[in-house]
DNA sequence: GGACTATATGTCGCTTAGTAATATATGGCT
DNA sequence: AGCCATATATTACTAAGCGACATATAGTCC
C-alpha cells in the first residue's frame, strides 16, 4: 500500500547513509568516543531524528579508521565490557573540514531547487 | 591514498541517494517534466553540486510511478525522440509535503549534532 | 558522405552499504 | 532466575547507485 510510504521512511533511510561519517567525525572531533556512546548521542540529539543500527555504526567505525580518520584503542575498566575509543587524526580533521563545506553545499543546492527556505 | 577522499566524493555520492526522491518530486510539482530535462535541471539549478547518471534517474522515475506519486505519458513530436513527461499525482502532492518536513528535520539534526550554524 | 555532438530513453553487471537477526560478555535490578 | 542496559561483533539478505554500453533522431562541421 503505497500510503504506508508517507512519513518518509525511505527518505529518512536513505539520507542518512551520506551523513553518517560527518555525524561520527563530528561527535569525536573534541573528545574521544567509543562506539556504542556515539550511537546514543546521535540518537538523543537529534530527538530520535536519527538513529544507528549497530551493523551499520561499527563496520563504518572500522571502515573510518582503516582509512586513517579515527584512531581507535581498547580501554577496560572493572565492571565494564571493554570499550573500543576512537579519536580523530589529522588527517581526519581535515576530512571533517572538507565534509562540512560539502554538507553545506548540498543543503544549499537541495533548498535551491526543491524551493525549501531555511529560516 | 586517503587523501584522495578529501573533496569528500564519497559523502557527495551518498547523499544524493536520500535526497533524489525530493528533487524530482519538487520539479515536477508545476510542470509535467521529463527524464533528461529534469537530470539537466538539477545539475544546471546546484550549479554542478548534484548530478544524475541516468542508470540511477530512469530506474528511480520508474520506482516513483510505480509507487503512483508521478505519472508519466509519452509525448512524440516532429523532429524530435519521444519523450515521457511525468506530472505529479495527488498522492505524490502529499508524499512531497512530508518529504519536505523530513528534510528540514533532518537537516537540523544534523546541523545540530554537527556543529554547524545556518545563517 | 562521414564524424561528431546534443537530445532522449533504456539496461546489464558490479559493487557498496544498510538492516534484521543473532551472538557474546558483564553487571545491576527485581 | 529473568530481564534490561551496556558494549562490541558478524552473517545473510536486500536495495540501489554507477560505469559502460545500447538505441534512436536531428543538426553541425569538414
Amino acid at each position: 500500500m503505497a500510503m504506508s510510504y508517507i512519513g518518509s521512511h525511505i527518505l529518512d533511510r536513505e539520507l542518512k547513509k551520506g551523513s553518517a561519517e560527518l555525524l561520527i567525525l563530528s561527535l569525536v572531533e573534541d573528545q574521544p568516543r567509543h562506539g556504542y556512546d556515539i550511537g546514543n548521542l546521535i540518537e538523543q540529539r537529534s530527538e530520535g531524528v536519527l538513529r544507528f543500527n549497530v551493523a551499520s555504526l561499527y563496520p563504518l567505525l572500522y571502515r573510518l579508521e582503516k582509512r586513517g580518520w579515527i584512531q581507535g584503542r581498547w580501554v577496560e575498566k572493572a565492571g565494564q565490557r571493554r570499550r573500543r575509543y576512537y579519536r580523530l587524526t589529522p588527517e581526519g580533521k581535515k576530512v571533517l573540514a572538507a565534509q562540512r563545506n560539502s554538507w553545506r553545499e548540498f543543503v544549499e543546492a537541495v533548498n535551491r531547487i526543491t524551493g525549501i527556505e531555511h529560516a
